[in-house]
DNA sequence: AGGCATGTTACAGG
DNA sequence: ACCTGTAACATGCC
């Protein structure tokens, strides 16, 4: 589920749900996530309301009251369900929609509001996290302190690209997937946007032009536009009933489909697999040079 | 049974 | 110190 769009769907979802609740109760089903949660940090957060709902690259700041600041991290598995309580039945009324009875065992933390509504952390693989912090000292935090410019703003520009390859030794793919060099974007989006620029993700950095500079700026701009509009990808399979759920993964065209026809009209290669940084990466071999 | 999975980071080696 | 690539974390699915 989560890249750079996946978590900013989550913040905008978030937003319109928790804001000015507040907290009754909280409950640990399973504090250890990737890192111990901090319990003290954690029930200090009952009795404050969530005021504000930030995203960095891929992590979710939650500003609330008393300058409280809680950073959670998604992993690859983790969820932020809300839970409503129209029609005496708890539904889901989030993009993402849970099979209730089946991933109950992963709910990992328990927010209870005042008025019985309940966020849930969920996280199967459990390489999420939450940390608490004072909200004037988040940037500060070493998760976040490191962090490459937010790859939609106006610091990721070519000037900043061409200084930071300068002189390095790297494939493409890897420096896209590199969150100091771009904050963000992980293994699916980085496959997409060499496919779009017709770059061979295998490519090292010194033999990328100026002109495919331009391009993989413009098209990672694009694509993360496109699919945040789209509600994100949501890749595994879910039952879908009253939420809404991403449908970007049906615009994929190279992540996922080794064996399958190129996506450009004028190409009828086969799109091939190959691994670059442990991860699984897909490209046409016509196309992408 | 074994390989694979949307992420991050500790560590090893150059 | 810098740069790069690999393995590990935990769990479920095919």
């Amino acid at each position: 589920m989560p890249e750079l769009p996946e978590v900013e769907v989550v913040k905008q979802s978030l937003e319109r749900k928790i804001l000015n609740l507040r907290i009754k109760k909280i409950k640990i089903n399973d504090g250890k996530l990737r890192y111990i949660v901090d319990k003290n940090e954690l029930f200090n957060l009952v009795g404050k309301k969530f005021k504000k709902i930030e995203r960095r690259s891929k992590y979710l700041i939650f500003h609330l009251e008393k300058h409280i600041t809680m950073i959670a991290h998604l992993g690859m598995t983790g969820k932020f369900f809300f839970i409503d309580k129209k029609n005496k039945k708890f539904k889901t009324s989030f993009y993402y929609d849970l099979n209730l009875e089946k991933d109950k065992k992963h709910d990992r933390i328990i927010f209870i509001f005042q008025n019985d509504e309940k966020l849930i952390y969920n996280d199967i693989r459990k390489f999420g996290f939450v940390k608490f912090c004072r909200a004037v000292d988040y940037y500060k935090n070493r998760h976040i302190r490191d962090l490459g410019p937010e790859p939609l703003s106006k610091d990721w520009d070519q000037r900043y690209f061409k200084r930071y390859i300068f002189g390095r030794n790297r494939t493409i793919k890897s420096i896209l997937m590199d969150q100091k060099f771009v904050s963000g974007l992980g293994n699916i989006y980085a496959n997409e946007i060499l496919f779009l620029s017709k770059i061979k993700p295998t490519r090292k950095v010194k033999k990328i032009k100026e002109f495919e500079i331009k391009k993989v700026i413009n098209y990672t701009k694009k694509i993360l536009k496109s699919s945040i509009k789209y509600g994100g990808s949501s890749i595994k399979d879910f039952s879908s009933d009253n939420g809404k759920k991403g449908i970007f993964q049906q615009y994929f065209k190279a992540y996922g489909r080794e064996g399958k026809t190129c996506s450009n009209i004028d190409c009828n290669s086969i799109i091939k697999r190959t691994i670059i940084s442990n991860r699984a990466t897909f490209f046409c071999n016509k196309c992408q040079k």
